[in-house]
RNA sequence: GCGCCCAUGGCUCAGCUGGAUAGAGCGCCGGACUACGAAUCCGGAUGUCGGAGGUUCGAAUCCUCCUGGGCGCGCCA
């Protein structure tokens, strides 16, 4: 059984307290009561937490904030003792002091829940799709699509800690004109490699993967398309490619650690003139409108700065149209929330996709687009240019191959996802302070060694019952069981905001307060006691560290 | 020209959704292994939070304008 956080009991305790003074009629307020805020301190001279509510209380209670606090304070029943004392300070901030006892109770959950601790239950079963990466298959995928793979990952990974049903979905634009550009791009370079004069128009792809297929299908069907250049031949080396090239990106998933519930093809939606009824739904709810033989999308009505096409002139329907009709699938197919990772060059497209979905009469709160910065990539400092399709690109299989998965992973990781980032591969490569990856994974390391030296003298890790915590009374100790006990609360804050970045932050801070504490003091000494407290300290940080870097993706190295 | 995002120590970035004296890392200088792993630790300097107004008990955070950067502005995806 999970203990209530003390966040949560505080502002349980503070909530009765308020009713207790409007009860009383201490004072009254001019509107409903908002809710209560309850933040942990950064200065331990003002508490352990602390409330701003007087405060905000102030205006609509008529009274000033430092009574309206008094009186809270006066009216908190403190039934469990958690507090040593309920202080008045600055403005009007309640500050609590935390029974120190309290804290180690909490490290009862670490024990308990093991691989579990952390986990919450804010999401309730609810179930959301996280669409992520959903590059178009013309190509490997480069730097730019793993920065974010691994948001989308992880943040997949958090919500399902944190009680939602995840489904992770690939969605492959399988369907439009770049396609048919891959398919002539092979089949150029085909006829090419048969010795015929082709002349390579400039929008062709260049890289050397389309070679390598058109060689494959040379090897296969030897010159059976040699004379065709027809709308068959060019469908036939299109979906070759794109199969061959779907894999490739799978794979390189895979080997990043990343895998799809499901990979969904925009062709899916063509299907039994998918596209076009939905635009006769659109059309009937007066959304649509024609003009010069295109069929117009009103979203203008929702915010955009100008009405879009979604059936051209030449009688296609564009990316646009079947985007709405993959987003009102996705809804259709029961997710309460839906997820899009997109790059943020895609960030104009916004308005008219949330226009799409409250055309169709969803809530726009029930999508969520989270914009991931593109990445630039450094070698010792000098950008590394990047293109698609003139082929001059640094694959994302060659940077993890380069720098490694969990340094790949972790980088990406450190910066909140709408920042620019600089990724830099010599930086990435180096097993030094430089690299935050390391300093996190040696403090489990370490632990893990530790852990093997006191196993050798015949010590055991005490459970939470075996476990003598007045032993426990440096002020480092306290601030590292303080430290443990935030976690749950960092999984929840990164579960709603959809910031993954905040683990990589607390993983640091918590590496950097091991550290610092296992230089100063031993762990395994000669006082059984005392090394067994330790050692159950230790071991619960080992457990955060742990869970935490699974949910990155990242391993947990025992020795490095 | 219009729209979106960003601007925080020398550099790279946090800042928990408006809280108290704005924090890390890197870099620089000086120290710590006959002690559980030195990929570690300890000590030392640095800020008109781009600028100007406004909102309120209180602003790096919210609103307006300006300056400087990134991206977008296809019947491409």
């Amino acid at each position: 059984m999970m203990a209530a956080s003390v966040k949560k009991r505080l502002v349980a305790l503070l909530g009765s307290s308020l009713k207790n003074c409007l009860e009383k009629g201490k004072f009254e307020l001019a509107a409903p009561p908002p809710s209560i805020e309850v933040e942990m301190t950064k200065d331990t001279s003002h508490g352990d937490y602390a409330s701003n509510i007087a405060m905000v209380l102030a205006s609509q209670a008529r009274k000033p904030p430092r009574q309206i606090a008094e009186l809270l304070g006066e009216q908190i029943e403190d039934r469990d003792h958690l507090l040593d004392e309920v202080e008045i300070a600055g403005p009007g901030f309640l500050n609590f002091f935390i029974k120190e006892h309290i804290w180690t109770t909490l490290l009862q959950d670490v024990d308990s829940l093991q691989e579990q601790f952390g986990t919450n239950n804010i999401g309730q079963g609810k179930r959301v799709q996280v669409e992520f990466v959903s590059a178009n298959p013309t190509g490997p995928l480069h730097i730019g699509h793993a920065r974010g793979a691994v948001i989308g990952d992880v943040m997949a990974n958090i919500l399902t800690a944190s009680g939602y049903n995840v489904h992770r979905e690939y969605y492959i634009n399988d369907a439009g004109n770049q396609m048919n550009n891959l398919g002539t791009s092979v089949l150029l370079r085909y006829l090419e490699l048969l010795g015929k004069t082709v002349e390579f128009p400039d929008n062709i792809y260049q890289g050397d993967y389309i070679r390598d297929i058109a060689e494959q299908i040379m090897e296969k069907y030897g010159d059976t398309y040699v004379n065709r250049d027809d709308d068959e031949a060019v469908r036939f080396f299109t979906d070759y490619a794109a199969s061959m090239i779907l894999d490739e990106i799978k794979n390189d998933l895979k080997a990043f650690g990343i895998v799809f519930d499901e990979y969904f093809s925009e062709r899916e939606l063509y299907k039994d003139d998918g596209v076009a009824r939905l635009l006769e739904d659109l059309k009937a709810r007066g959304f649509i409108y024609r003009e010069e033989d295109t069929l117009w999308f009103r979203t203008t009505d929702f915010g955009d700065e100008k009405d879009r096409v979604v059936v051209r002139k030449n009688g296609e329907p564009t990316y646009f149209a079947a985007d709405i009709a993959y987003h009102k699938n996705k809804f259709d197919r029961g997710f309460d929330t839906v997820i899009d990772v997109w790059g943020a060059d895609h960030h104009g497209y916004m308005p008219r996709v949330y226009g799409g979905i409250q055309a169709l009469g969803f809530n726009k709160d029930s999508l969520k687009i989270v914009l991931v910065q593109l990445v630039n990539l450094l070698r010792d400092g000098k950008p590394l240019a990047m293109s698609t399709r003139s082929g001059e690109f640094v694959t994302m299989k060659e940077v993890i191959d380069e720098v490694g998965r969990d340094a790949a992973r972790y980088n990406f990781l450190m910066r909140r996802s709408d920042s620019h980032l600089d990724f830099d591969l010599e930086l990435a490569k180096k097993q030094s302070n430089e690299n935050p990856v390391y300093y996190v994974q040696y403090a489990h390391a370490r632990i893990c060694s530790m852990i093997r030296l006191a196993v050798d003298r015949n010590f055991s890790i005490p459970r939470y019952d075996e476990t003598d915590f007045s032993r426990l009374t440096l002020p480092e100790e306290v601030m590292l069981i303080k430290v443990i006990t935030r976690y749950p609360e960092v999984i929840e804050g990164a579960a709603l905001s959809l910031e993954p970045h905040r683990l990589t932050f607390y993983l640091n801070e918590l590496a950097g307060i091991f550290h610092s504490y296992y230089n100063k003091h031993k762990v395994v000494s000669d006082d059984l006691a005392l090394s067994k407290a330790r050692l159950f300290l230790v071991n619960s940080i080992r457990m955060v560290l742990n869970n935490a870097l699974n949910l990155l993706g990242v391993s947990t190295p025992e020795k490095m």
